[in-house]
DNA sequence: AGCAGCGTCGTA
DNA sequence: ACGACGCTGCTC
C-alpha cells in the first residue's frame, strides 16, 4: 500500500470536521503525526491545529500543504488522546476544539514547549564572606544563612521561610546570592510524615493501593474525617510505584496551606494549577507533566488535561462540586472526564466527598464504584448540632431572629467565631419606591414574566444586575414619580455587614464573597487578620468549604427558604450539600459546634431528612422523586441553547433542530424525547433572546446516537447562521 | 468562529 | 461618492 499523502488535522472552529492537508516537506503523512501539533493555512489566516489521522483527501478538495510541526513529536498520546477523543464524543464537540481547550494558551498559539526548569538559590562567595555583616535577626541574614547550609530551592524556601522573596532580591543586589535553574526534581523538599491512619483511613487506602485495572472508588467522608490524609497517603504508594499522580480540587479549594501540606509531605515537585497563573506558568507546568518531571499536579477543572505519561492515580476532591462543570466555552465535565481518563490508563480514579453527587451515589449503590466510606471525625472533634429555627411571625433584625442574635452574642462572648451564611451577594436584592411601587429592573434581562430586579450595591450606592453584569448609579429619585422615596429592600451579604456591625459593635465583622476575595490571597489575608479570636464572618458560597477555622463553633443560614423552592431539578440536591457543606464548617478543633438554620418552612421534608438521617437520608429520598419524574441518573438530558437578538431566529432555529432530531430518532429507532423549543426560563440575556430545546432518553447510548445522526445537518441549517446556539450534554441546570 | 465579498443605506 | 452595517458563503 502505498503511504498516505495527507494529514486528516482537526482544527479549533465549530466545523464538526476534520480538515486535509499535504505534509509540509512534501514527505508521506504518517501515523507518527497524529496527535502532533501542525501550523495550517485556513481560508485567509493560519491556525494551529492537532493531527488526527493520516488518510487520503477527500474527492473534490484540493489540499494545501501544511506549514509547519511546531514540535518533533505528537504532544497528544495514547492515553490523554484517547480521552479527548473520548469527550469530543461526549460533548458533541469538533475534536481540534477539545485539542485546543486542553492546552495552555502559549502552547494553543503555537510557541514552542517552554523551558521547565525549576528555581534555586545559592550564596555567592562575596556571599559567604559578607553574611556576618547582615543585619542581625533581619530576613536577609535569615536567608542568607540558610543559604550558606547549601543551595535551596523556591519551593523549599516558601515552606521555611516568611517573605524570603524580598530578602533574596536584597541579596542579589549585593551580589551575595543567586538564582540559578535546576532541575524540577532537584528542587523539592524532604518528605515529611504524616499522623498515623485511623482504621477506617487504613481501610480506604489499602483498597485504593490494591486495585488493579480501572477502579472507581467513592470515598464519602464528612468535613474533618481526614479525606485528604487518605489523599496523601494513596500519591505517596503511587509515587512509590513510580507513578504521577493528578488531583483536583474545587476552584476555591486550592488554598496555599493545601498545596504546602502536599509539598511538605510528598517529596518530589507538587504543581499547581489554577486560573490565578499566568499563561506561561500554565505551559510550563503542562510542559513539565508532559515531560514527566511533575509527579504530583494539584489543580483545577482544566488541570483535568494535564498529560500524565506515568500516571498512577486521579483523585477528584469534592467530586459533587458544581465548578467540575464548565459553564461557558465548550462545556466538559472534569470529574467525568477524570472517571474516562482513568478508564483509559487502567487505573483508580478516587473521588471525595462528604456530600456525593446524586448520580456518584447511584453509581456507587449500585455498585459500578467501590463505596469507601470515613465515618470519625479526626481527634475529639463531634459533629455540630442542627437546630431549626421557625422564623414565621418573628420580629426580624438583619434578617435575624431575636434568638439568634442572643445566640450570636453567647458564643462571641464565649470567645468564639460565629459564621453567618447568606447566599445574596450585594447590598439589597431590589430597589424599590416606596411612594409609587417602581423598582429598578435590568434594562437587558428578563424573565418570562418580568425584567430581572437590579441588587443594589456598594452601600446602596450602585445597581448591578448578576445575570449579565450591567450596572448603572442609583437613581436619586424614582424614574416614575419623582419621589425621593427609593428603600433597598431585602437583605444582602453587604447590608448583613453593616447591621451586624453595628448591633456587635464590640467585636469584629468580616464579610467574604466575591467583592472582598478579588484578589488571589484575599480569603487568607482576611482569616488571617481575625486569627482566633472571636468575631463575625459574614459571607456567601466561598465560605462553604475549604478553610479550617479551628474557633468556629456556630454557623447561622439565613436564606434556606431561597433554596427550597428552586424551580430547578438539581435545586434540592444543591441546597442540602450546602447546607450539610456549611454546617462542616463547625467545631473542628475541642469546641463543639452548632448550626443554625432559619426558615419559614420548619417542616421541610428536605430539611427534616437532612437532620433525622443525614445526607444519606435525602439521598435516597432525592433519588426517588428523581426515579419518579425520570430525571438524572434515571434518564439523561441534553439542553439544545439558542439565543438571538430577535427572538423569532432562536425559534425558527429551535424548529428546525426538533425536526431533524425527530426524523433522527425515528430513522434510527432511538428513544429519544423532545421537550420544546421553549422560552429559556432567563427569556432575555444582555439583550438576546433565549430558547431551548430538551432532549431526554432513558439510554444514553440513544441520546447520543440521536445526536450524532442529526448534528452535521443542524450545523448546515441557514437557522443556525442566524443565531447563536450550543448543545450542553448533562446540563447542571435547565437555565 | 473569523473573514471576505457584496449589497443597502446613510451622509458630505 | 465613501463607508457603516448586515447577510451569505467558505474555510482542506
Amino acid at each position: 500500500m502505498p503511504p498516505p499523502t495527507c494529514l486528516r488535522v482537526a482544527l479549533p472552529v465549530p466545523l464538526p470536521r476534520l480538515f486535509d492537508y499535504l505534509p509540509p516537506a512534501g514527505t508521506g503523512a504518517g501515523p507518527g503525526d497524529v496527535g502532533r501539533r501542525v501550523r495550517v493555512p485556513f481560508g485567509p489566516r493560519e491556525l494551529v491545529g492537532g493531527g488526527a489521522a493520516p488518510g487520503e483527501p477527500e474527492p473534490g478538495v484540493e489540499p494545501r500543504p501544511a506549514l509547519g510541526f511546531p514540535d518533533p513529536e505528537p504532544l497528544f498520546s495514547g492515553e490523554l488522546l484517547d480521552s479527548l477523543r473520548w469527550l469530543a464524543r461526549y460533548t458533541h464537540a469538533p475534536l481540534g476544539e477539545v485539542l485546543a481547550t486542553a492546552l495552555p494558551a502559549p502552547l494553543r498559539n503555537g510557541e514552542p514547549l517552554p523551558d521547565t526548569h525549576a528555581w534555586a538559590w545559592h550564596l555567592t562567595k562575596a556571599g559567604a564572606t559578607g553574611l556576618g555583616g547582615l543585619r542581625r535577626g533581619g530576613r536577609p541574614r535569615a536567608l542568607a544563612e540558610r543559604l550558606a547550609a547549601g543551595p535551596c530551592g523556591e519551593d523549599q524556601l516558601d515552606l521555611e521561610l516568611e517573605d524570603w522573596r524580598e530578602a533574596a532580591r536584597a541579596l542579589a543586589r549585593r551580589g551575595y546570592a543567586e538564582r540559578v535553574a535546576v532541575p524540577a526534581r532537584a528542587a523539592a523538599p524532604a518528605p515529611r510524615p504524616g499522623p498515623e491512619p485511623n482504621p477506617e483511613q487504613q481501610e480506604a487506602i489499602a483498597a485504593i493501593t490494591t486495585a488493579r485495572g480501572f477502579t472507581p472508588l467513592l470515598l464519602e467522608g464528612v468535613t474533618g474525617s481526614g479525606k485528604t490524609e487518605v489523599y496523601l497517603h494513596a500519591i505517596a504508594q503511587c509515587l512509590a510505584r513510580g507513578r504521577q499522580a493528578l488531583v483536583l480540587v474545587p476552584e476555591i479549594g486550592l488554598t496555599p496551606q493545601t498545596l504546602e501540606r502536599f509539598r511538605a509531605r510528598l517529596g518530589v515537585p507538587v504543581h499547581a494549577l489554577h486560573s490565578g497563573l499566568a499563561d506561561g506558568e500554565r505551559a510550563r507546568v503542562w510542559t513539565a507533566a508532559w515531560r514527566g518531571e511533575a509527579r504530583v499536579i494539584v489543580g483545577t477543572r482544566s488541570a483535568g488535561f494535564t498529560p500524565l505519561p506515568e500516571a498512577g492515580l486521579i483523585v477528584v476532591d469534592e467530586e459533587h462540586d458544581g465548578s467540575y462543570k464548565q459553564q461557558d466555552g465548550i462545556r466538559y465535565p472534569a470529574r467525568d472526564l477524570a472517571l474516562a481518563r482513568g478508564k483509559a490508563l487502567d487505573g483508580p480514579v478516587l473521588l471525595g466527598s462528604a456530600t456525593p453527587s446524586l448520580e456518584t451515589l447511584h453509581n456507587a449503590r449500585a455498585g459500578r464504584y467501590r463505596h469507601l466510606r470515613l465515618r470519625r471525625r479526626a481527634g475529639e472533634a463531634r459533629p455540630p448540632a442542627v437546630r431549626i429555627v421557625d422564623v414565621r411571625k418573628r420580629p426580624l433584625q438583619a434578617g435575624l431572629a431575636p434568638e439568634t442574635l442572643q445566640m450570636m452574642e453567647a458564643a462571641l462572648r464565649d470567645g468564639g467565631q460565629v459564621l453567618v451564611f447568606k447566599n445574596r451577594r450585594g447590598y439589597a436584592p431590589v430597589l424599590l419606591c416606596h411612594d409609587c411601587g417602581w423598582s429598578a429592573h435590568c434594562p437587558r434581562c428578563s424573565t418570562q414574566v418580568q425584567a430581572t430586579p437590579m441588587t443594589v450595591h456598594a452601600g446602596g450606592g450602585r445597581l448591578v444586575c448578576h445575570h449579565c453584569g450591567h450596572r448603572q448609579p442609583r437613581p436619586q429619585a424614582c424614574p416614575a414619580c419623582a419621589s425621593l422615596a427609593l428603600q433597598p429592600q431585602g437583605v444582602g451579604t453587604e447590608r448583613l455587614e453593616e447591621l451586624l456591625a453595628e448591633r456587635f459593635s464590640a467585636w469584629p465583622v468580616l464579610r467574604i464573597d466575591r467583592g472582598t476575595t478579588a484578589r488571589r490571597d484575599g480569603l487568607q489575608k482576611l482569616l488571617a487578620e481575625l486569627g482566633d479570636a472571636p468575631g463575625i464572618l459574614v459571607g456567601t458560597q466561598i465560605l462553604a468549604k475549604g478553610h479550617d477555622l479551628p474557633n468556629l463553633t456556630r454557623v447561622v443560614v439565613v436564606g434556606v427558604d431561597e433554596g427550597l423552592f428552586s424551580s430547578d431539578f438539581r435545586g434540592g440536591e444543591k441546597l442540602a450539600q450546602l447546607l450539610v457543606q456549611v454546617a462542616g464548617r463547625a467545631g473542628r478543633a475541642r469546641k463543639p459546634g452548632e448550626v443554625w438554620w432559619q426558615t419559614h418552612h420548619p417542616d421541610h421534608p428536605l430539611l427534616h431528612a437532612l437532620i433525622s438521617g443525614g445526607y444519606d437520608s435525602f439521598a435516597t429520598a432525592e433519588l426517588e422523586l428523581r426515579r419518579a419524574a425520570a430525571f438524572p441518573p434515571f434518564a439523561h438530558l441534553a439542553l439544545m441553547r439558542a439565543e438571538a437578538a430577535r427572538a423569532e431566529a432562536a425559534g425558527a432555529f429551535l424548529r428546525a433542530a426538533r425536526q431533524r432530531l425527530e426524523q433522527a430518532a425515528q430513522a434510527g429507532g432511538h428513544a429519544v424525547e423532545l421537550h420544546g423549543p421553549v422560552t429559556a426560563p432567563m427569556a432575555r440575556r444582555a439583550g438576546h433572546y433565549r430558547m431551548q430545546l430538551l432532549l431526554s432518553a432513558t439510554q444514553r447510548r440513544a441520546l447520543h446516537a440521536c445526536l450524532d445522526a442529526a448534528l452535521p445537518a443542524l450545523y448546515a441549517l441557514p437557522e443556525a447562521r442566524r443565531t447563536r446556539w450550543s448543545l450542553d450534554v448533562d446540563p447542571q441546570d435547565l437555565y
